[in-house]
DNA sequence: TTGCACAATGGCAACGTTAACATTTGGGCG
DNA sequence: CGCCCAAATGTTAACGTTGCCATTGTGCAA
């Protein structure tokens, strides 16, 4: 029983409510020009069905979606997480579904993620960008389709949202040399990461703005070890009181390395990661870091596409900074 | 100019190339019914007219969507990046789309996940339990939208799959008693995770099943603070030479709990964690621990959806095993 | 009483696609 | 030469919804 062989569909709620389809979808739509007892009628009829409107029909007709499609090369990366939930949140603010895709990244090309999407049932699509698209600086987004692109690099067709990695930096070295370091040392990451590249830029620069010539960096990958390695190898510089990793988990790697060899943290040396990604794992250490807004980026491209709504937006380039939240790894020399 | 008003439909293709809409639409599915010659003059037109076959009608048409909708109530939680990589990579086996949604989480029942999510252009539902929704018992899938909860319980009209907690705690309590261990310490976590709850069965109930009465358990709260307080706790326990904590945060804070009274590890006290969540984040531990599968979870969750196809499939329940990772924080004492 | 405005509802068509059935064409064979 | 079959293509209708316009009913002013 109850076995449903078809969906309900409106002429099904209109004849058993004794009223035209018609009816029925503005009763659907609380439209105001429908009686209050006829709306009643037509609901319990839709009770009694089991009705449901079908999403297919109605886009159909309306030729919208309320969908957007977020294409992503590889979906574990750091922070993707919260930038899902900052699509969910914006899309769900404008009444819209989000539609997830992982693109095969051979060829890695904005065009093979934005045909693998237009084939779905989507109004606009996000694009989360890991490195350089073979294309990015050919492509050309679908017409009719608006395309938000998650990265840092600018681009003349799409618009574009991401961290602030440059401010990062200059947020973290301002603070350290406002706090009487003389100097900031770095640990970098592998060059191939385009936002860890904008990272070593933002310190570099920001240190010559200064006035300051940036001390030779470490080059690190990422890990732990390697933030290990480069601890130990700048704790016997007596120019290095304040140092600056690409990711905490180089900075408390780096921290070890520092004791291992002597030195503590904050008292000898300073120390700042980037992403906040330490949380609760740590006993020990309370590490200044820089906590980007991730579901910012995402609420922000989601809300380019359902904000505009049809109504063709221009071109937008946004960049979301970080905030530096303090712990207990830096030391104050004023 | 190559402003597109409306979109390019099947008939403006049919019109371009002389031939009717169906052979158009033969063509898009590559009918063996459609002349090479015809198929390559349709295929000629779609490409100078930018056709894109509309999901909304075909749709339609076909009464199914080839889409499978992920209910979440909290997007941000371990394994869920994991999660939904397995549900993009089984979605893109059979040719099907993921649709994401975010749910209230009040009131916390499934039928509001299910509710929510039945207004969208879906086949199946997926939902993401992470605690116990009120109407778990009373619960019934919409008609003809199969559902599938991620979760450990088993539901009477659901399928349901999750990682085994208990069986990861029985391997963990058999590999430490296997490697010479009178008995295993236990780090809990709060009382209300369900999947903490029943790792602390598997513990108490492998032990017992190997003739040992289980000591008493110190309650902590997932942070590392907590495995820190409780590795210092124990430190002083002589009959202590095993812990096995309900996550790897606490056990790397019970490490160095462990060393800061002068315990090390592995050489006076084994450690065990749950999760493999320490990666490259911590540069001088190589943590025993155990890796969970839930890339996998995510495959069967939709496969279970996509793979039935209409098809009504009986429901079945899974509990997917992890992986014990052997690191450096265990000592065999045989 | 008539006309008119307005509220409530109904009828129809169209959105884009494709299943089912219909038609045309060409070729092989008796 | 006529028949039949198969291959290739065309025609029609329907999926469910809703915008547009038409119709009906009701109350009120002229």
């Amino acid at each position: 029983m109850a076995a449903v062989k078809k969906s309900v569909s409106v002429k099904d709620v209109a004849r058993l409510a004794g009223v035209s389809e018609q009816t029925v979808s503005r009763t659907v739509h609380d439209s105001p020009s429908v009686r209050p007892e006829t709306k009643e009628r037509v609901r319990a009829a839709m009770r009694e069905l089991g009705y449901r409107p079908n999403f297919a029909g109605r886009s159909l007709r309306r030729g919208k979606f309320k969908t957007v499609g977020v294409a992503m090369f590889n979906i574990t990366g750091t922070g993707n997480l919260d930038r899902m939930e900052g699509f969910a949140a914006a899309a769900d603010k404008h009444g819209y579904a989000i539609t997830l895709t992982k693109v095969d990244g051979h060829p890695y090309t904005l065009e093979s993620a934005s045909s693998r999407m237009s084939a779905l049932p989507v109004d606009g699509i996000v694009v989360i960008m890991n490195r350089m698209p073979a294309d990015f600086g050919t492509f050309e987004p679908l017409p009719g389709m608006q395309t938000v692109l998650v990265t840092m690099l600018e681009h003349p067709l799409c618009s574009t949202v991401d961290n602030d990695q440059f401010d990062c930096s200059r947020q973290v070295v301002e603070y350290l040399l406002g706090r009487g370091h003389k100097t900031v040392h770095f640990i970098s990451c592998p060059e191939r990461s385009l936002s860890g590249m904008r990272r070593e830029e933002g310190w570099r620069e920001t240190l010559r703005a200064h006035g300051i010539e940036p001390p030779q960096l470490v080059r690190g990958d990422w890990t732990a070890q390697s933030g290990y390695a480069a601890g130990q190898a700048l704790a016997d510089d007596p120019t290095c009181t304040a140092i600056y990793a690409s990711n905490d988990a180089m900075a408390y790697g780096c921290i070890r390395g520092l004791e291992s060899r002597g030195k503590r943290v904050p008292q000898d040396v300073s120390v700042v990661g980037v992403d906040d990604s330490l949380g609760d794992i740590v006993p020990d250490c309370r590490l200044t870091t820089v906590r980007f807004d991730n579901k910012r980026v995402g609420m922000w491209a989601v809300d380019k596409i359902a904000g505009a709504d049809g109504g063709a937006s221009g071109v937008e380039h946004m960049l979301i900074p970080g905030v530096l939240v303090e712990g207990d790894t830096v030391r104050d020399l004023c």
